[in-house]
DNA sequence: TCAAAAGTGTTCACCGTACACCCATGG
DNA sequence: CCATGGGTGTACGGTGAACACTTTTGA
């Protein structure tokens, strides 16, 4: 009788799923930006325009689909906020406290994802009642969405100072200035720019353009691009970033 | 109508989670233990007992229950197989691949877990046909749990350089060269005797015990204990370990 | 007395950090 | 011509890495 199962309910019936809880799984997204005038890091956030916490600020996120895994419902809760696809994301970790949705047990992933302010869809944004909050000014969210951001301000700080995905917050053209103000409201403390070039420089994975940028001074200052592939290479040949 | 209903269930028709996919969220656990013999990094896997992939090897693992959090479900799976309670245990990360199960869909939560190799439960242990296996031969696992057990080594070299948790893998009493190759098994290379003797004890956390080790040389080594309260002290003061 | 592990210092290269002045330009 | 930000070099202390010999003692 069992042998002329399909292998998956024999499974089933074996392990004895059923007799398992189930629950919903969400995910829940930090979106970061750097505003280069304001020189600011920033996260986006949504605002609910229904009952009950109407008004309350909130991360944006979504439910787990049988379709897809984890990664690929953050990118698509990612792209309804944005716009975007290929956006630089990374799995922070599961929140998982009994209540911490009273509406129903529910388990949430929390994911941060970095993107270039300027490339979002301002018209999806405004859809959401989104609106981007300096770090320093984050109001309460609902749930333990609070938690999810200081521990993902926590993780960029590290892996900033440990893989160059700050570039992913920065136009394609850069100055040395918007990257070194990057590092400091990343890292929330100032760098020496003396010492903070050199170390770039150093790096050798930037690539020097012969434009400059005239915005912020009479003078102009220098653009500069990530060489990606440069620094690919480099890492596969044991090259470890490092600021 | 709707304002006579108690908020839960308000909410639960606003948002229409019930039109959200549910699933099975289980636990499994990459429970480290230090052979001080063999100074050998281990880590402990079960046997499944039953079909199919009966014979198989797996990571200990169970689901999350309605009244628990995952780093409740994660410390019940591991009393479960060692009967140790107060295990030092990390959240590793979820894997969801869709078909990651076939019996059905299951998000996994992995915890790594360090724990002193001798205080284990054996009876425990042998009821669930468990064994211990060298890093370096390390089966086949069913699922994705090869993927795991290869992130959880990843993030213990980080954090074992980081914190000091490598003495949750050590008995109370130790020597210097238990430590050392402790270490030189987790962060996989060789260490100069001389430099790291300097460098733990500028460390300036153990405690050098009148007694000695008498079982590995003529000449006796001596024994250690890690100042846990010193390293707190220290740590609120602004210290960090780094090795 | 000898084999086997324990214990112990020095040197050098490199890296992180502190620190201040001249340059170019538009208004 | 001057105010504003851009761009650059040096000196020092600390840390990581390389390296070898003496001590103890049980068999």
């Amino acid at each position: 009788m069992l042998s002329e199962q399909p292998i998956q309910s024999i499974r089933k019936t074996i392990q004895g799923y059923e007799k398992e809880d189930k629950a919903y799984i969400a995910v829940d997204c930090i979106i970061f930006g750097f505003d280069l005038n304001e020189e600011e890091l920033k996260i986006l956030l949504v605002q609910r325009d229904f009952e009950p916490q109407k008004g309350e600020w909130s991360l944006m996120g979504g439910f787990l689909k049988k379709d897809e895994n984890l990664d690929e419902a953050a990118a698509r809760v990612l792209y309804q906020l944005t716009g975007l696809y290929d956006i630089y994301m990374e799995q922070l970790g599961v929140f998982s406290e009994i209540d911490r949705d009273p509406a129903d047990r529910t388990v949430s992933i929390a994911y941060y994802a970095l993107i270039n302010i300027i490339d979002h869809n301002q018209e999806m944004v405004d859809h959401h009642s989104a609106q981007w909050f300096n770090l320093s000014e984050i109001p309460r969210l609902i749930f333990d969405h609070n938690k999810m951001v200081n521990s993902a301000i926590q993780r960029l700080q590290y892996k900033a100072s440990v893989q160059p995905i700050g570039f992913e917050l920065l136009p394609e053209k850069f100055t040395m200035r918007h990257l070194q103000k990057l590092y400091e409201a990343i890292l929330q403390r100032e760098l020496d720019k003396r010492n903070f070039t050199k170390k770039i420089n150093a790096l050798d994975i930037l690539i020097k353009l012969d434009e400059k940028d005239k915005e912020s001074s009479k003078k102009g200052s220098f653009l500069y691009t990530f060489d990606k592939e440069k620094y690919l290479q480099k890492r596969a040949e044991g090259f470890v970033f490092k600021i």
